[in-house]
DNA sequence: TCGATAACTTGACTCATATCAAGGTATCTC
DNA sequence: GAGATACCTTGATATGAGTCAAGTTATCGA
């Protein structure tokens, strides 16, 4: 084995060993409900990399696949091409979220995958978390709820896609930042984004001019403050009430 | 063990033993590239209850996840409720293709899967799936493709309701069917279709009367003739050619 | 710190698709 | 096989979001 051990700086000058078992994020993450043992075992085939820069890839479409990876710091932006060379999100991915999966099926990612600013990702080499999870049932399980995750939220944007006003596409966005945000134990009503208006509404199939004014009109309604990318919900409530229906929120006026 | 032999009847009178090992489906569906072993191991956990009439559901949103199903014969459309009340149809599956994987997240389904007409289903129980899986190395990684292709699929879905015109969302729709029937040994020319235009035109983010105009312009272009469900495809390349650039469809006129 | 460049906002106007309306056609039921 | 019902088509009109345009505000590199 050329196992390398992994160290990282901590700003008062300390260096620790990286990890599964100390990272804050692995109730997040694939290790979840993992034994010790089994953690461990893990944790000997993911590979940590030095962080990416803002704008470099984790990975690109058409490349051919050997891993998934998983965000420990940062974001990042997961897109395909469209016939026409244009690209489209179709997903945001932050930290203890695991992306590259629509890769397994042909071996070749079907995405790219950029930092939206600087990120830290833990690569896990696909065929090792394969012989893994045969030998430890709750790793496969995690890693089989991990997709149907990924199949539920890619249905959740379908719908949002389909049946929803650019309003109630950008209330739903706000929401889902912010209940990630929450997750992690983060503000879920003050988050800076980390992606600009074009992503935002490249996501939402809707143009930059409407993602502003949407926003705008938000912050009409004393909903939303928004200084460029700095968020902050003043009412939670009033926010998913414009995220769940038309018909309530035309009676607003 | 309770398990009891299931037999179906054919047209001529005859009866015979169901069993992925005689399925013709079984390049298309889960079994594929399993040896005569894993095939019959996987054979007996599946479980085959007597076809669905049209209009009788597989399983139903938020009912307790046990089962993913394979579809043998028919059609099944699958679709989830959104806050208002209205339905979003997330997919059509036909034989040889498997649903019901948004389930094992949470231990229930997301969604409702529903016969579009007389439907024979595979019922295939989640835990001893999972279980065969960590002995049977190539079953794990079929399943692992299966669900990373729903992702594609959905992606694409996503791109497709994002980016693109009536014109290029019908074209597209009804090119996945024909690509489909194709991989079944069908036509890939001639088919019926098994859903209703209100049911295409929920899943492509469009209204019937804009359904029923697109319809109505490939017919005028004679790439297409329809005839209520019947569909013949005059000009593949044309229909492709619709299908994937906005920009050249404007030059046609 | 300045200048350049990218990102964002706001307004005026256009257009693709939704909505409303009416009539036609297929399909099911008794 | 007649009536009822669901499904489909076509036309007229309305509207939400897109496009074009211009100006403002951030961000980055020298």
């Amino acid at each position: 084995m050329t196992e390398v051990i992994k160290l990282a700086a901590t700003q008062c000058g300390h260096t620790f060993k990286m990890n599964c078992s100390n990272c804050r994020l692995n109730s997040l993450c694939l290790p979840l409900s993992l034994d010790p043992r089994s953690m461990s075992a893990l944790d000997s085939i993911v590979e940590r990399g030095k962080p990416l820069q803002k704008g470099q890839y984790a990975y690109r479409e058409n490349q051919s696949f050997n891993s998934i990876f998983a965000v420990r710091s940062g974001a990042l932006k997961v897109f395909s091409s469209t016939s026409d060379g244009r690209e489209q999100i179709t997903g945001f991915y932050f930290p203890g979220e695991i992306l590259g999966l629509d890769g397994i099926n042909n071996n070749r990612y079907e995405s790219s995958a950029k930092a939206l600013e600087t990120s830290a990702i833990c690569e896990i080499p696909f065929d090792r978390l394969g012989d893994l999870s045969a030998q430890v049932p709750s790793l496969q399980m995690q890693f089989f709820k991990l997709m149907s995750r990924e199949i539920s939220s890619d249905q959740q944007l379908i719908t949002l896609l389909s049946k929803h006003t650019a309003d109630e596409r950008l209330a739903t966005f706000l929401l889902s930042i912010s209940a990630r945000n929450a997750r992690r134990g983060l503000s879920a009503m003050r988050f800076r984004l980390p992606m600009s208006r074009l992503d935002i509404g490249n996501y939402l199939g809707l143009t930059v001019e409407t993602v502003s004014r949407s926003i705008g009109r938000l912050q009409k309604q004393q909903i939303i403050a928004v200084s460029t990318k700095d968020i902050h919900i003043f009412d939670l409530t009033a926010l998913e009430t414009v995220a769940h229906s038309k018909l309530l929120e035309s009676k607003e006026g």
